[in-house]
DNA sequence: CGACTGACCAAATGGCCAAAATGGTCAGTC
DNA sequence: GACTGACCATTTTGGCCATTTGGTCAGTCG
């Protein structure tokens, strides 16, 4: 908002994209805002007309990827509202937010990444709640009122216990120094297996229950996407 | 088995001990050996009749850390053989094996530590058994024999999720940007109960089968206490 | 004789400073 | 008025040198 122009005009994405090209390719400490303009065929200056900083660029760069992982999770709960089942969707959620190019970086330990992150207070708290361990209380929660996930156990230990499991998985395959034992299924199906083993129940809690689950996450998920929206627009 | 000097000489001991305490201080890199040996008592030349090169020294010292963890789990099973329960004995493990001192410099991501031992190949294959992936999956073998563990589904699978579980479980605590959300229970508790739901049995395999899956891991951790004690000295 | 030492050496480290590069600005162009 | 690139202050880089450190070994001492 302090910036007078537009983030979604033609120009903004170019750089955005120009930016994102050079940021894989450099890492974040390499990618200079010169060259940046320079790839997006801009003048330097005019980069400042969009971004106040290089971090609030690098920022948005962030939010866009999460931007377009929520929607690739949304459109594919909406195709098949089975996949709100816990496993699958922790699945869905894992390979979707923690997998993609950029935010991988973040996971798999990247300092100045991390940094970066950390120390920009405005991202901070709204990415915050795009994390995991915010991610998951929400969506139990929802699962817990539906009968799809157990609820003999309270709920922030089953967060907890979630959010353990969904950062190990992220770890024993991004992070060498954790690499797990060999496997022959995907760890997707592994994945899943171990989050039904974890919170799932056993009765089925029939297709309305599915339905009105699924959407009721979405609807948590689609709130996400304006939060962040707004913020980092 | 290069250098003529036994480690278990109460000189080495002094060394190692001096070391331990200044390594802890001052952390790897700042930690000199004319520092060791003056805070030992002994010449500087003295600590390389027992230790061929500095690296070596302070591979012994993460050793002889790993033996002190597994004696602790030794005599905590030998005192009640009901750890072996999959979930105690996963708490058990990770207290002892991962929260030490020294070895949680390896596990909370220190740089020069994580190098140091990566590229020290001698200790690299010994310590890698000791690691969370490969006792994963020979502790899960005996318990899956003795009907303490689910056998549903194949062994390896099983290890993957597992170590993912106890791997996420370290993150959480060690590293900030994982936080996971607030508990209240002890998170040990959070744990055993956690690796319970994921890899254990509903029905109870008997005192009889307890009694015999403790002696079995007891033998394996011995051995594996064994394999380090010949190699590192 | 042999365990032990500390002065000694080559290599690595850290501090220092000038030169280059970079984030950010703004007077001026189109 | 959208856009630019020369310009400035600050940071980063690279090279130099004094200091430190890992490792050796001729010599001491019991």
């Amino acid at each position: 908002m302090p910036q007078p122009f537009e983030h979604d005009s033609p120009k903004a994405f170019r750089i955005l994209s120009a930016a994102r090209e050079l940021l894989l390719e450099h890492g974040i400490r390499k990618v200079t805002i010169a060259e940046i303009a320079r790839a997006a065929g801009v003048g330097k200056g005019t980069v400042y007309l969009y971004w106040a900083t290089k971090e609030d660029l690098i920022v948005a760069l962030f939010g866009r990827e999460v931007l377009t992982a929520l929607d690739e999770i949304d459109r594919a709960l909406s195709a098949d509202p089975e996949l709100v089942r816990p496993g699958r969707l922790c699945a869905l959620i894992l390979r979707n937010m923690l997998n993609r190019a950029l935010a991988r970086r973040l996971h798999s330990g990247d300092e100045d990444a991390l940094r970066l992150m950390a120390h920009h207070s405005a991202s901070g708290s709204v990415l915050a709640r795009a994390a995991p361990s915010a991610l998951c209380t929400d969506v139990l929660g929802i699962l817990r009122e539906h009968g799809l996930v157990r609820v003999d156990r309270p709920l922030n230990e089953q967060s907890y216990a979630l959010h353990a499991l969904l950062v190990g998985f992220m770890a024993t395959e991004t992070v060498a120094w954790f690499a797990g034992p060999a496997i022959e299924s995907s760890s997707d199906q592994v994945l899943a297996d171990a989050v039904g083993l974890l919170v799932g129940h056993t009765a089925d809690p029939g297709h309305e229950a599915v339905r009105a689950a699924t959407t009721q996450v979405r609807t948590v998920l689609g709130e996400l996407r304006e939060e962040i929206t707004t913020h980092l627009g």
